[in-house]
DNA sequence: GTTGACCCTCACGTAATGTCATAGTTTACA
DNA sequence: TGTAAACTATGACATTACGTGAGGGTCAAC
């Protein structure tokens, strides 16, 4: 039977934090007398630990019930998610990683960053590159001579200030549908943005027909390098942007 | 020139981060228009990359301030330590993250344990079997509704160097018995081993009344499946455990 | 001139405690 | 037996870093 304080001193939290653990039930102690003392067995003691780990994995107090009241079913389930959160986490940590090396590379060169590059490390290029390549492989599949040159003969003329909107309305797309991702490719709103992204590319890039869009989203994941520009956004991005974008292609072309 | 809308996308932090950044000084924009809107520059979006990787680094908003309001602050020093402790934090985040896989696998362990017959194993195997099948008769029969969930709930948290000691232990009773069998199950010798095992299962499982612990030992023969593995410590000792935790259950009655 | 997409300011809500204030209890010791 | 020290309790307001929503202006476009 150990007091408040003892439990407290053992396990290093606050006294207050072991009575906010009893009032929201996630840690009643076993025992609590007629003057109001609360009593803390070894079995309690266990608990406790058990919601320090999961503390430590930065799950929320009321996760932790969840799982303590219904361990076996929820727990490794729940774990996964977890998971999956603190990789995310951890992406994001190597992306600003990256991008202070990025700035400090440039200080270096006495270069200023421009606004892209300090919150993503990818521009225009890619979509560039895309142009490239898609339109040199639809050439010959599809006879498209035209796309890549279009594209070239209207990117040449944009300036500086019309990459930065072209690119501004990307960045825009790229992290909405991130935030979409828990939601059905299928999904109007989904659909909806995919609609401004495949606008986008039609005004500024090149005409671009549904067999077409529905080639870019394939390119999404057959090459590497868009895959890893693209899920910077949000690890999948990529993939869910191809789904997307298939079923896209599919009513435009009804 | 940017609207609050733009900084935010180009960011990653919401309208209402910015109003909050404002008005506690942190992040005030260049101008603010007559009508109210907040305008922010190409400085402000630097200032607002370093709160962010400061941010990241776990620092106060206040801290935050008081570092980027120092003049001493050297910007490429600064980069540095940052970049430094972000690494540090991924590290934290690797751990974490192996942590949980670990904890995922010893969970798939305990179960694939479980799946298999092997003589170790049997003893948790019908301890649980028993937990399950008797929890579930006694429900309607006494209303135990808690038997079978109590266990869960402890089990769940068992790791494997827990089951291994609670292995140990029941090994160690059953083998005991099986050299006692030549006595009377009345005998003190054997009532206090088969007190033993009634304390391992009351501990390590579930509250076990002796109405239950008496119900455990008639499993012991009713189902082919207990007789089988116990018998495998010696013929017979299904049959005289069942005995003995009869004696014993009334013993405890009393 | 009316949408629609912006913008603003309150102001209350949230999570996980911290921090009093006020007061009852237990224990040790003079 | 009295009192002080060291516990205990509840209650309630404070804190941080925003989220959320109401209620209402602003602006460009069709």
């Amino acid at each position: 039977m150990y007091q408040v304080k003892e439990v407290s001193e053992l396990s290093g939290v606050s006294v207050r934090t072991l009575h906010h653990y009893d009032n929201i039930g996630l840690l009643q102690p076993s025992k609590v007398a007629d003057n109001g003392y609360r009593y803390y067995n070894d079995e309690n003691l266990k608990q406790l630990q058990q919601i320090l780990f999961f503390k430590e994995l930065d799950f929320s107090l009321n996760q932790i019930k969840e799982i303590m009241d219904d361990p076996e079913f929820n727990q490794k389930e729940t774990l996964m998610n977890q998971r999956h959160l603190l990789e995310k986490k951890k992406h994001r940590l190597e992306k600003l990683i990256n991008t202070i090396d990025e700035t400090i590379d440039s200080m270096e060169e006495g270069k200023n960053m421009s606004n892209k590059k300090m919150f993503e490390s990818f521009n225009m290029d890619d979509i560039k590159a895309h142009q490239e390549k898609y339109a040199k492989e639809t050439e010959e599949k599809y006879g498209h001579t035209d796309a890549y040159k279009q594209s070239k003969e209207r990117t040449s003329k944009y300036n500086e200030q019309d990459w930065k909107t072209i690119q501004e309305k990307s960045h825009s797309i790229y992290t909405r549908l991130a935030g979409l991702m828990d939601r059905s490719p299928r999904e109007h709103e989904v659909q909806s943005v995919i609609g401004e992204w495949h606008s986008l590319i039609h005004d500024n890039f090149y005409e671009c027909p549904p067999e077409m869009f529905k080639g870019l989203g394939d390119l999404y994941i057959s090459d590497e390098r868009f895959t890893k520009n693209i899920d910077q956004y949000g690890e999948g991005l990529a993939s869910f942007m191809r789904d997307a974008m298939h079923i896209y292609s599919e009513q435009m072309s009804k």
